[in-house]
DNA sequence: CCTATTTTAGATCATATGATCTAAAATCAA
DNA sequence: TTGATTTTAGATCATATGATCTAAAATAGG
């Protein structure tokens, strides 16, 4: 009925984040995007609409492809203890593997995006609340089965890791220190009377 | 023996701080800034040099006015208990207490200045530093003269309620939410065994 | 008073930016 | 084949941006 389209959605999402996740929003020019994305500036504004458009689709594909399958994959292990402690282990190796310190983009857009966007700002706290429910869910089964020790109030312990694993997010950009963020996973799981990480 | 400057240095940082804080460097126009000043761009790259220094000086001036005196008042508290919570608690309460939800400066500029720019990124980790260390010199301190039970390292300790902080710093913008911010830090506080924060 | 020195004020430069327009190209239903 | 429809390609618009230039203004020492 049309012309079709010749550009790889997932392909050009995929370079889309890749320079939004480098550069943050506001340092990313639309033509920077064109050309990564290998595509001209109309045809993105006729896939995607303008460039806050392209921003959310593109933090989408990214959260897509990457938090929910990590938390599914993790929430699948053994035991929740075992879930938590490899989503932490996780985390701090795609932070210490990147070269470039992006840390992660939710955690980014978070701080960089938010101020005077409450769409944007309601989509993140869905996504991030998320990460805090699989503390929580896993926090509450392991206490069911006795695997965790109780203690601090199952939300409460949910927010520390919550806040410590973007706290270590944070750091991922600015101090990527493997003593660093592995201390603070260390000592937010011990606190709580998990066990420790695998092994990198 | 020169045009006397007729603008005040701290008020006009005063202003640049606030703009860059409200909504990011990359946000920020020079002549933004030029107005919320009240100086000409002649005057102001003048007086500190281009955009790029110019932020550099707002966040000195910025820290040199909050964070240093901060640790200081917390550290002469009666107990390294009390000062770790009365941090915290101070914390939490500018986090909620700006409607803005500007965060931390110091957090924001860890994410969005960092990526190519060694410079800035020595700085800021030096000054983050300052709070990883308060931190440790509490937990050292607390334990030496019996208030704060043994437990896990030293080190680690500090690092969690490190990188919590920078976590409840990061959901001060995006999500300031009382019982997020405060579990998070009252888990943080409890889990090493450290009396509760203060009353707001 | 006068001169050296620094700060101001306003204009301006060269470029970058987000967004859009026009027209050609490519497909498929009829 | 034809015509409707969508995607491309390239140019372009109006504006915003960081930075700088020129000249006037304001002070203190001589």
């Amino acid at each position: 009925m049309a012309r079709p389209r010749k550009f790889d959605e997932t392909a050009v999402l995929d370079a889309a984040v890749d320079r939004f996740w480098s550069q943050g929003y506001e340092a990313t020019s639309t033509r920077e995007l064109a050309e990564s994305m290998q595509m001209t500036l109309a045809s993105i504004h006729n896939a995607f609409g303008d460039k806050r458009a392209l921003y959310r689709r593109s933090l989408e594909h990214y959260l897509d492809g990457s938090l929910r399958a990590r938390i599914a994959r993790h929430e699948a292990a053994p035991s929740p203890a075992a879930a938590i402690a490899g989503f932490l282990r996780e985390s701090i190796e795609r932070s210490l593997g990147d070269g470039c310190r992006r840390g992660c983009l939710l955690v980014n857009s978070a701080l960089e995006v938010t101020p005077a966007d409450p769409d944007m700002r309601d989509y993140l706290n869905a996504e991030l609340t998320t990460i805090e429910d699989f503390f929580r869910r896993c926090i509450v089964k392991g206490r069911r089965s006795g695997e965790i020790p109780d203690g601090i109030d199952a939300d409460d312990a949910a927010r520390l890791l919550f806040s410590s694993l973007l706290g270590i997010r944070v750091l991922a950009r600015v101090r990527p220190e493997r003593s660093l963020l592995e201390g603070a996973a260390r000592a937010a799981l011990a606190s709580l009377g998990l066990p420790p990480m695998p092994d990198s």
